[in-house]
DNA sequence: TTAAATAAGGATGTTTTTGTCTTTTATTGT
DNA sequence: ACAATAAAAGACAAAAACATCCTTATTTAA
């Protein structure tokens, strides 16, 4: 509903990596996938896009992989929906008219207004490492084994 | 984002239909599209869904059309999403994770669960006929001349 | 009772999203 | 240098979402 299965997975990968980023080693696609049960192929994709964003970091070759800076760390879950999604996708219409604005409104339009800034306050205020934390301490989970 | 184009298109001509509800003829799906600028023949499909849940009544043949009954008209925008993206798109996890739940939660949950409940609120507090009130009273539009 | 109107239904087409496979490029340990 | 490794990149495939067209069924006005 919210997020597209693209966004599910750059999120869910981004998060894993994270949560592995106290390790020296860097995490391999291969890994990634199997801790979050995502297509390797497609999250792969994914993850070049991030990389692309600088919000995540990777290395090829011999003991190569992704990992995250402290400062790719601190950056907010928006910053990930927003590389994927798109900037727009936080503003538009919740009803798709083009046309939408606050002088001409749509039904919907400030009620959406008030959810819209909700989702978008959630996702600016938990940074990747509050995600990240949530898993290494046990309150939340990827996958269930 | 939040509704997918069919469900836009869906809930744009149930609130135009409900907006013509005081005229005693129907309203054909020539008129409604024209009124919502969505495309004829999908919009003819999806209405017959609603048709089919209740949502709607229709009538085939000459001076037939959509149109809604007081009851209709009563029915909270939730019931619209529900006929047509289906009733579980309001209780899935956030990252979309099948196991997530209230014991073993995805790192989004608790905050994902006050944003669904915020929607969900939204769409129950506000009937068909709130929006079409809102179109009629010219505060709001579904298309601008 | 017939022709016109109108929604319903089915078949089909297009685009976007989701997913896989193969090749290329960069890196590194030996 | 070389072989192995791993991400990047590109081509392709499948599924879902979005959209159109044609036929059928129903209703009603003339």
């Amino acid at each position: 509903m919210l997020f597209s299965k693209t966004c599910e997975y750059g999120i869910r990968a981004a998060v894993y990596i994270a949560s592995q980023s106290d390790k020296t080693e860097k995490t391999g696609i291969e890994e990634i996938c199997e801790n979050i049960e995502a297509p390797r192929h497609f999250t792969a994709k994914i993850l070049q896009i991030l990389t692309r964003n600088h919000l995540l970091s990777s290395q090829k070759g011999v003991n190569g992989g992704f990992y995250m800076t402290a400062e790719q760390l601190k950056q907010p879950m928006i910053a990930l929906v927003e590389a994927i999604e798109g900037k727009e996708v936080l503003s538009k219409c919740g009803l798709g008219l083009k046309a939408c604005s606050e002088t001409e409104p749509c039904p919907l339009h400030n009620k959406y207004a008030s959810i819209r800034n909700n989702i978008k306050q959630m996702l600016s205020g938990m940074t990747i490492k509050d995600m990240a934390v949530s898993l290494q301490t046990g309150k939340a989970f990827l996958k269930i084994d």
